[in-house]
DNA sequence: AGGCAATCTAGTCAGTGTCAAGTTCGAGCG
DNA sequence: CGCTCGAACTTGACACTGACTAGATTGCCT
């Protein structure tokens, strides 16, 4: 009932005004709580109030909506890792939308949900991979080398597995009741042995 | 006549011989092949030749299948990491592991689709827990304290985000066609920036 | 006001997981 | 040897799902 948007769905007209939107973030609920494997269309029409087919026209198909959500998981990612300062921010930005974004973020990581080839979502991609690119690039402009792209794909991994550990409560003992992020700052540290900017304690 | 071990789908009799077998390969085979999501019970059962229901009385359901081939995967993974010598060995055979069995590892780490509560999963990840414990403190078997944990979580995150994109095909342009073995060996060092294979000074 | 395209409904079909009941087979015991 | 008994497998059914189609409704644009 949170469609501030329009209250189409308890006001019985015949469009729903913002069904695709209203599929989305339902869609989002359902994955973040049991899921992209418990998604299923005619339940998110159900919730919508709308008939089983009406999902498909917007969406096309289940892998439809899946690339939708990816692509504005690659969209929201690209924003949140914004212009980070340097690669271990980049990282600690990549663990938080992860935190704030668990459905899109595990649903942009199931290659075998997606149509790869969709276009929305190969330029929401390439966006994501150019604000990625210029993290690793904002510790030394000129060093384009192998060892630039190497430190790239270093704090790529770890953060990437950092989070996905994370969220799939594989780390659940190891980090206890510490903040996350301050756990991935102390990792990051580990990895650029420069011990830079030290950690601000929030 | 008991050739029942491999060539049980010619020979039509009512009793399959090895149908768990049979149909867990199948079933490794399609992940490997689609993803998770393609796997279809109705389908391995068409594979082996046995009826619809067949496969049900083995795992009882599909989650009871995927966590089959959960614990069997971390099984695997124990034997793989066996007895690695440092942090660094034990992160290469972990890659090493994703790569050989991408199947397992993929299905290993989608906590949506199993049960967790199973009691054989739980101790077979146990053991794999072990293994890595194991590897975490052979480098220096009094330190115990929390940047031990700390260099465990960092060695495991690393490791993982380094073989989820892999196997998810998101460094093909990076690694391009080198080793990604070798690859990891370089992310490992700069890691544990120590160069030596062992020497690792906390 | 009229027409048009987007939106949504309703009906259908093949495929799936799961359950309940029957059938076949082999091992163990009299 | 014959018998039972339980595990392995089959058969049939039900509810549900994704996908497709044709038709109804509506908002918008000229």
């Amino acid at each position: 009932m949170s469609p501030a948007k329009s209250p189409a769905a308890s006001q019985r007209s015949y469009h729903h005004g913002d069904l695709r939107r209203a599929v989305l973030t339902a869609a989002l609920d359902v994955i973040a709580a049991d899921g992209p494997s418990a998604l299923s269309l005619r339940d998110l029409a159900r919730r919508a109030g709308v008939s089983h087919a009406a999902p498909a026209h917007h969406f096309g198909d289940r892998a439809g909506l899946l690339t939708a959500i990816a692509a504005e998981g690659y969209g929201l990612l690209a924003r949140a890792l914004g212009d980070a300062r340097d690669l271990r921010e980049a990282g600690v930005r990549y663990v938080r939308f992860a935190r704030e974004h668990p459905a899109h973020f595990q649903v942009m990581f199931s290659p075998g949900l997606l149509r790869g080839d969709d276009l929305e979502l190969g330029t929401a991609r390439a966006l994501a991979a150019d604000a990625l690119r210029a993290a690793v690039t904002a510790v030394d402009p000129g060093d384009r080398g192998p060892d630039a792209r190497l430190a790239g794909v270093a704090a790529w991994s770890l953060a990437h597995g950092f989070a996905t550990l994370l969220l799939g409560h594989n780390l659940d003992g190891a980090v206890g009741d510490d903040d996350p992020e301050e756990v991935f700052r102390a990792l990051a540290a580990m990895l650029f042995h420069s011990a830079g900017p030290d950690t601000p304690r929030t």
